[in-house]
RNA sequence: GCCGAUGUAGCUCAGCUGGUAGAGCACAGCUUUCGUAAAGCUGUGGUCGAGGGUUCGAAUCCCUCCAUCGGCUCCA
């Protein structure tokens, strides 16, 4: 006898074991059809898994839990992908087929580079495949005897891969019922009933990966594809990569205007005077902000002796990633971090516990040298701005100095807009400074003040800076790709290395704890966030051009000067459009520089001294006067609005 | 750095199996003086990423290098 509770907690009894699609069967034709597997005690199984003792049950369909639907299919999927790639080219050897975030890829090691023209044909055999309708088939071997028959495959991959694998049984699924010739792969599963149910599928991309990701073994190919319910999610799905791609900041980049890279410096990015200006309004926040929070703020050289370098560690750790220049006789190294001139200046003069915390800021201009193929736009550069910080405090003052940067962190993303923010954790890498109870006790703060600010965050174990553990926070672009901005970096051992010390109220010398914090991190690659965030429309208080002047024809352009410099005696960032051009040609330039605010002026305003105001990407304009515009627009700069509307108009 | 792809005018791209470069937009001039997402005509502009090779002849075929794109490893 087997009791079955259902989720509804209906308890079915059956007279001995009894499979998932038994029970859907039972249920209603409806759900068997639709069911993909079923979860016995929390466990994901296959719609044709026996149960055999009582269980609590959860059948699957795209319904009641499409997330966990959406990788039954992406990962059945994959093994339909490798066995038209294993039709196609017998030789291949398979890897890894995982899903991914938006798919799943399939690694395998093949001499013939497969490449994007072979995709069509690999989707035509992997529609066929589809089409046939054939159902996944697991069967079980004893580890013993499974061995024996992959050695015998002479796949050297999947051999590691069960090795792996936990129990003393390895599942293979076959795609078809178990027959000579029939497909079948090394897999844990569980998967969907059948081929059929894999509704839209394509082959996205191709790209290298080497086998468990370590340089030193050989280079698969990677074949990375999508799979969803139904042929319209694709599509939908598509769309919106479609949509993503023309957030891309590398191209808006260009089509604003705001900066470009060129061959004769390679991750180096060079600003435009566009881009300058969101730039510097970037800072004059940052420094607003930080000045109220009580940070004052230093600049050091981008050129040092190597000696110091030495003395940091970062010789020892970092120097892979460092330039390096030789003058009068000495070596110097382009500074890649900002604390060792930090450093200097603290000690430039004895300190007392009264002046802590010192929290010392540097806009610091960071050089490193990346491998050339992580090079992407402003999102990974050799040469950038970190919104660097250093606090130095005494241990006691840990844990409120951690908490106030996180707090300010929160408030600066806010002011942006930015509201997918995560946070995690890194512990001790095996390079590094310092030792084991240093780094332990160093972990522990950094945890006591997550757990006081009630943060959750994600834990990544051998991540953390060579001279310490630390907080960082990341935010994701509308690709959904994940980048690292913040970092807060508790460090006990730079202080030693370079003898810091503050004289405590019994007139002792003591060590300062130092804390590396950046809160935009890399203004770069936060310059390139917000593209890809704003899709290029700036807020008012960020836009390199807030206003633009649109004269009816030429008969209004001294009306429209008129406007215009007003305009710039109120400060705003504007411009005037007297191209020969119809109204239609100057709204449509206006819209594809994303202006925040187009005014068109022609005889009817030039009359009554109003504009009309027609802001971005919105239809309907208003008239209004043109002091009372100027008055408007201010007040939404000045609060940083992200949003452009006047309100009480 | 590794794997794969790509590189033609400022931008987006066309140029079949080798016969000596083309469009749209942008830009300039002229016409037009216009009311809310592209007015018309004319014109300027390219040692086809760089260097080497094959060939009577190379944007096109081969080699090397550089850069870019998608990944891997790495990272702010």
């Amino acid at each position: 006898m087997v009791q079955i509770t259902l989720p509804d907690n209906s308890v079915r009894e059956h007279g001995g074991p009894v499979t998932g699609l038994a029970i859907a069967q039972q249920i209603s034709p409806r759900l068997a059809k639709d069911a993909l597997a079923i979860r016995v005690n929390g466990v994901l199984r296959d719609l044709t898994a026996p149960i055999e003792t009582d269980a609590n049950i959860e059948i699957i369909t795209t319904k009641n839990d499409p997330q966990t639907s959406l990788e039954l299919i992406r990962h059945s999927c994959a093994h339909v992908m490798a066995e038209a790639i294993c039709q196609l080219y017998p030789d291949a050897k398979l890897v890894y087929g995982p899903t991914v975030e938006n798919g799943f890829y399939y690694d395998i090691d093949l001499d013939r580079p497969i490449s994007t023209d072979d995709f069509p044909a690999i989707e035509a055999k992997m529609a066929e495949i589809v089409a046939a309708d054939k159902p996944f088939v697991r069967y079980e071997l004893p580890l013993e005897e499974a061995m024996a028959k992959l050695r015998a495959e002479g796949n050297r991959y999947k051999i590691e891969n069960a090795k792996h694998a936990k129990g003393d049984k390895i599942s293979f699924y076959t795609t078809g019922q178990r027959e000579a010739g029939s497909f079948e792969d090394l897999c844990l599963g569980p998967h969907i009933p059948s081929t059929g149910k894999i509704g839209g599928f394509k082959i996205m991309s191709i790209a290298g990966a080497y086998f468990h990701g370590d340089a030193r073994e050989k280079m698969l190919q990677r074949i990375y594809g999508t799979a969803f319910a139904d042929k319209k999610e694709l599509a939908q799905y598509l769309e919106r990569l479609e949509e993503a791609k023309k957030r891309d900041h590398r191209l808006l980049g260009r089509q604003l205007d705001l900066f470009s890279f060129h061959d004769e410096g390679p991750g180096f990015a060079f600003y435009h005077p566009k881009g300058m200006v969101v730039w510097n309004e970037m800072l004059k926040y940052w420094r607003e902000v930080h000045e109220k929070d009580g940070y004052c703020e230093i600049s050091t050289p981008i050129i040092l002796n190597e000696k110091l370098w030495h003395q940091s560690g970062h010789w020892d750790n970092y120097k892979e990633n460092m330039y390096f220049v030789h003058i009068d006789e000495s070596d110097y190294a382009v500074k890649p971090m900002n604390c060792p001139g930090g450093c200097l200046v603290y000690k430039s003069r004895p300190h007392s516990y009264r002046e802590l915390p010192l929290k010392m800021a540097e806009l610091g201009l960071v050089h490193r040298h990346e491998a050339s193929g992580v090079l992407h736009g402003l999102f990974r550069v050799r040469r950038f701005t970190q919104d660097d910080a250093h606090i130095y405090c005494t241990p006691e003052q840990i844990r409120d100095e951690i908490i106030g940067v996180i707090n300010l962190a929160f408030d600066i993303y806010k002011t942006f807009g930015l509201t997918e923010v995560s946070l995690e954790l890194s512990t001790m890498p095996e390079k590094h400074i310092g030792s084991v109870e240093i780094w332990d006790r160093a972990t522990d703060a950094l945890k006591d003040a997550l757990s006081a600010k009630k943060i959750d965050y994600v834990l990544n174990p051998g991540d953390g800076a060579f001279y310490g553990p630390k907080i960082d926070f990341h935010v994701r672009d509308c690709l959904s790709r994940s980048w690292q901005i913040g970092t807060i970096q508790l460090d006990f051992s730079m202080p030693e290395r370079f003898d810091m010390t503050y004289v405590d109220r019994s007139n002792r010398e003591e060590r300062p704890v130092m804390i590396h914090r950046a809160i935009l991190g890399s203004l770069d690659r936060f310059f390139g966030i917000l593209i890809e965030q704003y899709a290029g429309a700036f807020p008012a208080w960020l836009a390199p051009e807030q206003v633009r002047v649109l004269p009816i024809s030429e008969k209004t352009n001294n009306f429209a000067d008129n406007v215009y410099n007003r305009l710039k005696a109120a400060n705003l960032r504007c411009e005037i459009d007297k191209a020969d051009d119809k109204i239609n040609a100057k709204i449509k330039r206006a819209h594809e520089m994303k202006v925040p605010y187009m005014l068109v002026v022609g005889p009817k305003e030039m009359e009554t001294d109003t504009v009309t105001v027609r802001i971005r990407n919105q239809n309907e304009q208003k008239s209004l006067p043109v002091n009372d515009f100027i008055a408007s627009a201010r007040k939404v700069i000045a609060q940083r609005s992200l949003c452009l509307e006047f309100s009480g108009l």
